[in-house]
DNA sequence: TTGCTTTTAAAACAGTCGTTTGAAATTCCT
DNA sequence: AGGAATTTCAAACGACTGTTTTAAAAGCAA
């Protein structure tokens, strides 16, 4: 009985990351996993059980590892303005999609779960995800001011991950802005701020109807 | 040899549509598909050849109900002003996406095609999703005024597909905002009517930048 | 070395997939 | 009606899936 890490274990997880982010859980084969990692096909359920729970563990993996590199105020000082705080937000999710590198699958991978879900690590995704909707949410109503409500927040918000999932997960799309597949340090930069101006632009003036202030 | 479409064929296509739609085209199986349309296994092979070449048949016999249905022009009059041009294509697009009948289901297969291309697709999709998001770019481009370069029209139109298709595409967020998985016509129409609003405060200022007009 | 546990590895398992076969049933035409 | 073409169906095919088995190899404490 295995009690701590082999470097075995980790191999799988790093190969198990790298395929599950480029084909999703389904379309995944332990086969091509193990290949990969350089070990026999028992290897997984051997260490993992099955392919299910070492899906559950890579998610685990790279969110300890995204975590520790992207904390989860990302940057954003409470003394910030608004303006500033959601353009650090943006900046920060589209950096963490985008980025190549091997601590960023996991952003990969969750982004990929909340266009094809595989149920049963519900619970997992949302202890991830929902700290960062809320804190966004929070931001949004600090923009929108207090007469927003709570619906009115989370519509926003929404369109704001909305943006950021949609540019990342739309391979067809990406390759139409790009030829290649990855993007430069300055296309990122280019891409958040448009989303930011875009979104910052909506959310000043939400509450405005026709240059009138609604309510 | 079968020349036109014969009632089976049709249930086929049918039960087909349904089906990828609910699931997409990998996690579809032949076997649910003939089940579901009371044909024998077999069937598919004899009438489309294989699986692929069903769904494209499937693709196709939905372009033209849904075009027939929701003809290009999606109710938008050359006469409109730019801002109620942009609400109509919103309003039609969710509409097409989220109503529930055997004509929109096309819609929902091209947005699937979005997250999970089956690449071997591509043209058809092209064919279908380009005059689309061309219309809504020339909006954008009436909204953002001649200043506006092409990139720039090309970046706030993917904004709002990006805000339209994860709203549709997100069963987990969904099912967030309401228990039920389908959507009331009221429930549509204030969807439709904060995506607008977002995007149309969004376009509105997107030239400007702290009150004062970009170049 | 001895004995015991942990790890590796080939092979097989049971199941599902898309697809094919080949014969029966049905339809259609003269 | 007869006979050819079309359509249906159960069964099977081969390939692949995730998982398990079985036993040999390696590691390790005594």
């Amino acid at each position: 009985m295995e009690t701590e890490n082999s470097s075995k274990k980790i191999a799988i997880i790093e190969a198990a990351g790298e395929i599950f982010v480029e084909k999703g859980f389904f379309a995944t084969t332990v086969r091509q996993i193990c290949r990969r990692a350089g070990v026999n096909v028992a290897a997984i359920n051997y260490y993992f059980g099955d392919k299910k729970k070492l899906y559950m563990e890579v998610l685990r993996y790279y969110q300890n590892v995204s975590l520790t590199k992207y904390p989860l105020s990302m940057g954003i000082k409470e003394s910030d303005l608004p303006r500033q705080k959601i353009k650090s937000f943006i900046h920060s999710m589209i950096m963490r999609m985008f980025e190549e590198g091997s601590s960023t699958w996991f952003s990969k991978l969750i982004a990929r779960e909340f266009v094809e879900p595989t149920g049963a690590l519900d619970t997992l995704i949302k202890e991830v995800i929902r700290p960062y909707f809320l804190m966004l949410m929070t931001i949004v109503k600090e923009i929108l001011g207090k007469k927003a409500t709570e619906e009115t927040a989370y519509l926003c918000a929404m369109s704001i991950m909305g943006q950021c999932l949609y540019f990342r997960n739309s391979p067809s799309i990406i390759s139409r802005i790009l030829k290649k597949e990855t993007f430069s340090q300055q296309e990122m930069v280019e891409l958040a701020e448009h989303i930011s101006h875009f979104s910052l632009s909506a959310l000043e003036n939400y509450m405005f109807e026709n240059g009138t202030e609604i309510k």
